[in-house]
DNA sequence: GTCTATAGGAAGATAGAC
DNA sequence: GTCTATCTTCCTATAGAC
């Protein structure tokens, strides 16, 4: 076989970990069904991670990654603020809609780190990440637009996850796409109304 | 050893169950952990349940009725219909405040089922259920009180129900009671202002 | 009905030949 | 670096004595 360095070996191996808890699930992706997913042999594992935890870690951090850069870049473009926070937030939606096994493994990584004592910071860290980017965007919102929220950022972007969140679940586990857009509409113009309204 | 009926035993082993799971979580409530947990023998188990999947299914359905049991009562009382949306917001609100393990559990027993291929319906169903109750909840305030939302109950249910799982899930990730209260009172509000201004 | 003993298999991790 | 064979442990499920 290939020499492959063990970093690039790290790398394949979580992609292939990604793949499989994507397909089958969390609980599915044995160290023996990763190695498979990555043609590789059982021993190349643990020559490269010390062990599946490891392995975990890693995959939590490259998932929470590739959420978190699309939701920084749809923030920088042009219009006025209205329509980038409903552009926004329907520019998510539609990764939801287009792929909703790769929101379901977020869901599931995040329970599998609070339960697992070595991977339990992992979560929360997980979720202040997401609190972080809302928090950007809400702030680059107001600064560029030069309007006010009429409650407080905090409160407001707990509000904004909670909802994101929420409807993405209920999507997940209804699968009625227009039921859960229909929702989603009404967030944002509910969103909207948050906005102190210029005088 | 008492003899009981393998009914009364069916009744022991889910409550056990559910004891195991809401403390250590779903993966590690083993057949082991559970017999143990309920203090019979590991053959007692397979006597009054097929497999273990015909335990969880009963545990899904407990644990289901569980939470849907308070979200009905909480709607008949006195008030106005500002008071009771609130109130059972708040009453709901305060359950997940005092008992997170329990909510934590009812996420993590979603996604076992939905991961399951025998179960899967039971997430679905799981999912319809609590959009029922809430379209119950919404209509018998509408009914009491004499007044009209301003979007269809469809999409009004799917955003309550969405808000509520949202927040819920953020504050067991984020575990801040402060920050997560201040937004589910601006989740009330918000809801209060989809009600047709009285003329 | 109740329990112990065990089958049968899959998991994570390791040893050691190449 | 790479891979096969194997160790140990834990799982669900069953068999069969009492």
């Amino acid at each position: 076989m290939a020499r492959l360095s063990a970093e690039e070996r790290r790398r394949l191996l979580v992609d292939a970990a990604i793949r499989v808890m994507t397909r089958d699930g969390v609980a599915q992706a044995t160290t023996r069904a990763i190695v498979s997913e990555a043609d590789m042999s059982l021993g190349a594992f643990h020559y490269c991670f010390r062990s599946k935890e490891e392995l975990l870690e890693n995959v939590i951090v490259a998932i929470t990654e590739r959420t978190a850069l699309p939701a920084q870049e749809i923030l920088e473009g042009p219009g006025d603020v209205e329509e980038k926070l409903r552009a926004s937030l329907m520019s998510y939606w539609q990764h939801v809609l287009d792929h909703p096994a790769e929101h379901q493994l977020t869901y599931e990584l995040t329970q599998y780190a609070t339960r697992t004592p070595g991977l339990a910071d992992l979560a929360r860290t997980q979720y202040r990440n997401y609190l972080k980017t809302n928090t950007r965007l809400m702030e680059a919102l107001r600064a560029n637009a030069d309007v006010a929220w009429t409650v407080p950022t905090e409160t407001l972007v707990r509000y904004l996850t909670a909802v994101i969140d929420g409807l993405t679940l209920l999507f997940l586990n209804e699968r009625d796409a227009e039921a859960a857009t229909a929702a989603i509409d009404l967030a944002a113009r509910q969103l909207l109304n948050l906005l102190a309204q210029p005088a």
